[in-house]
DNA sequence: CTGTATCCTACTAGATACTG
DNA sequence: CAGTATCTAGTAGGATACAG
């Protein structure tokens, strides 16, 4: 998590930064963004780096959040398709100006983060 | 931090969070926000429940990023003022449909997180 | 293929006491 | 008033092996 709000929140932006903090959640709805459906062997290739503990983790929270849909299809070999809500494709809405901000300044970010 | 990015950042989200990745960032940039200054104990009482420590720290941080700008008056007693740099604004400013969201599903978010 | 089960580490944040 | 210095704890995240 990156941020750990305590309930109850004080303001709009707790709430939301409690629903996006984790590690690889805003990459998760990235990925899944507009309309996307991805299974479980994609998300993980999209996000390299994690693990299939922390990927689970982090889904099962974003699911628990109602911003990710988890649909299971009882086939051999299982098949399990993630994509957003509604209510996450609002969340990344919300969150565009945001990653804009980030964009915008990342180098600078970048370099006050590796001092040279 | 909410979120522990490691850089190079994949996207500009990743940057922004990382700048606003701690618990009690984004209160503070909420406090001073439009042209507010405060001196480090009204900070304080501003965020109740925030240790001198951990204040100190996210402010230090916040600096570190350019997002916040600390001033020193050398008086007895001493006085230091915090408010926001330019970027530290179009940063609240980025936040603001971030904060929206999570004001307008708050109750949703809660409910979820409080299964009763 | 899609997860669980363990075990482990690093780090963030907190409590508290003290100082210039 | 505005910090530092310690010490501690909880936990998010990670590595790896295994299961349905």
């Amino acid at each position: 998590m990156l941020v750990k709000s305590r309930l109850p929140y004080h303001c709009g932006i707790d709430a939301a930064i409690d629903v996006i903090g984790g590690r690889w959640k805003v990459l998760i709805l990235w990925a899944l963004d507009s309309g996307t459906t991805l299974r479980f062997a994609q998300l993980r290739r999209a996000l390299s780096g994690v693990s299939e503990k922390v990927l689970i983790q982090q889904l099962r929270e974003l699911e628990a959040d109602e911003v990710v849909h988890r649909e299971v299809f009882r086939e051999v070999p299982p098949r399990v398709e993630y994509s957003l809500t509604e209510l996450g494709q609002s969340l990344n809405e919300a969150l565009a100006p945001l990653g804009e901000w980030g964009r915008r300044h990342r180098a600078k970010i970048e370099s006050n983060r590796q001092p040279v």
